[in-house]
Formats: C-alpha cells, sequence, structure tokens
DNA sequence: CTAATTTTGCAACAAAGTTGCAATAAATTT
DNA sequence: AAATTTATTGCAACTTTGTTGCAAAATTAG
C-alpha cells in the first residue's frame, strides 16, 4: 500500500522523506496554488522553515511543482499534471487564474494558453498567462 | 523648456522632486523593465532606498509604470505607453518578453495578448502574458 | 515671501530567502 | 539486518527585500 506521495517521490528518484511526503501532501489534498507562507503555516511545528525552502526547491528541480507569475512578488507554487511530471522537460500550457476576492491563485489546466505571434527574431521557449478576475466560487 | 519626466509629474499631479525626476528619468531612457535593484544600483548615493521603494509606489498607482509578472520572484516595472497613462484606468494589454540569455524583460508594446475563454462562472478583470525565450537582440 | 502640505532620509524593524555545518535519517552494500 | 555510504534536516547566522514612524527638508499654494 504505497501511499500516492509516495510514489510520486520514487518516480522523481528522490529520497522518501517525512518532509517530503507531508509537503507533497499539502499540496494533493489543496485545490488551489500555495506559496511557501502557506505550507509553513501549515507545518512549521513539524519540519523546518529551511527545509521547506529546501524541498519546495527540489520538487520544482524535478518538475514536480510548477511556479505560478504574479506581480503581487509573493511566488506561488502548484502541482503539475501528469503530462508535466512524465515529461521531465517541462512546459505549462495552461492558464493560471488569480481571484481578486479570495485572493486564490488556480491552474485552468482546461483551459490551453491561445497562440500569440512575436515579431521578428524573437524565438519562444515558455508562455505564461496569469487572468486575474473573480472566481466561480466567489461569483455565485 | 520642460524635460520629459518634469511634464508627466506634473500630468499626473504629482509635486515635481528630484528624485522622481531622476528615476523617470532612469525609465525613459531604457529600453528594457527595471527592477527596484536596478534603480537602487544607478542612483543610491543621491536616493534613498525608502525613497525609491514609494517613489515606485507612486508611480505604480499613478499609472506612470507598470509592473511585470514573473517566476522568478523579482518585481519588475515598466513605462507605460501614453494610452496607459492618459486612461488612468489601467490595463496593459500587451505581451510582456523576458529573454532567457539577457535576462532582460520588454515590452512588446505592438503585440496584443490574444483571447482566451474561460470556463463559465469566472469574470476577468485583466491578463497578462509573459512569454521566455531568446530575443532579437542575443539571436543575431 | 510665508504658511501649509508633501516628500525625503534616517533608524528601526519585519519578512523572505540563503549558506555552512554538524546531526540525523534514508538508501545501499555486504 | 547490521554497517557503511549518501542524502536530508535543523540550527544559527546572515543577506536581501520591503515597511513604518517621525523629524528635517523641499515643494507647492496663497
Amino acid at each position: 500500500m504505497n501511499k500516492q506521495s509516495d510514489q510520486i517521490l520514487k518516480n522523481s528518484s528522490l529520497s522518501v522523506t517525512g518532509g517530503r511526503k507531508r509537503i507533497l501532501d499539502i499540496f494533493l489534498s489543496s485545490s488551489n496554488a500555495l506559496a511557501h507562507q502557506d505550507i509553513e503555516s501549515k507545518c512549521s511545528d513539524q519540519y523546518d522553515r529551511v527545509t521547506i525552502y529546501r524541498t519546495l526547491q527540489t520538487f520544482l528541480e524535478k518538475g514536480i511543482i510548477h511556479n505560478i507569475p504574479s506581480t503581487d512578488n509573493i511566488t506561488r507554487y502548484a502541482l503539475c499534471n501528469d503530462a508535466c511530471i512524465s515529461t521531465g522537460h517541462h512546459h505549462d500550457n495552461h492558464v493560471h487564474f488569480k481571484c481578486d476576492q479570495c485572493g486564490k491563485t488556480l491552474c485552468l489546466d482546461e483551459v490551453t494558453i491561445p497562440e500569440v505571434n512575436l515579431p521578428k527574431g524573437y524565438s519562444i521557449h515558455e508562455i505564461n498567462m496569469v487572468v486575474n478576475g473573480i472566481c466561480k466560487s466567489c461569483k455565485k
């Protein structure tokens, strides 16, 4: 009976440690993107601040999570979907949404980023699209 | 003989001070977006760190500059084009480009953000699009 | 030119992130 | 399954980034 988090760590050839499992579980049970601060407030009693920083860094490098750009200068992370993880080479091509009311940031996995034509001479490696507005839950 | 920076400040009904003129001039003479750090390194001998923070904040509020989202957690600012400034109500609808080689971030004023369709229940207030890749100058 | 208003610099602080190193835990080998 | 190797964690110290209150200085208004 392997937990999902154990499996993900093994697939990324990472040591399975308590801290990594815990942080991964926090992501698995969250519907929105998380900032370092969010994670810290959920497990700083068990794990050190520095460990959380290092774990997030490791997850990023392994493509387990991706970070989401924002203008408010807070780095938020979200789990990559299976496609991301398996490819290793990492390209999110989905749109991110940040709700101005509840403040939550979501991956809209089903919304793909539309094509954009840049002037001659530019080559594209990655595209990020972040939409601000009011989310489904807040609008009701 | 009013300098351009004086005029911009007056148009935004801001007091014309040495620091504001200096920082505005730095933007006016830069082809790429600037982080707080970039500005500090150019004028920290003349103006205090705190003044720079407050000036950038003021410029943001007045719509003289806008900030550009990024995944590297560094807030970068760029001058708004005339359309932005005059409307007051601020919507950049151009694409931003960050070069992976030289690290510079540019406003591609001529490239407008393509339409995107969100699922039912979401309302859009603002859209940001940031493209990473190799810029014109680096590609040569 | 003087008074009222804003802006600035300084000091102190808070928050966010990083690094080195010893202790500990996990994986590997036998 | 114990011992060894390797990787991870916690702690302390530090750097960078951003904020706040308040008195001094500069700008604007009368």
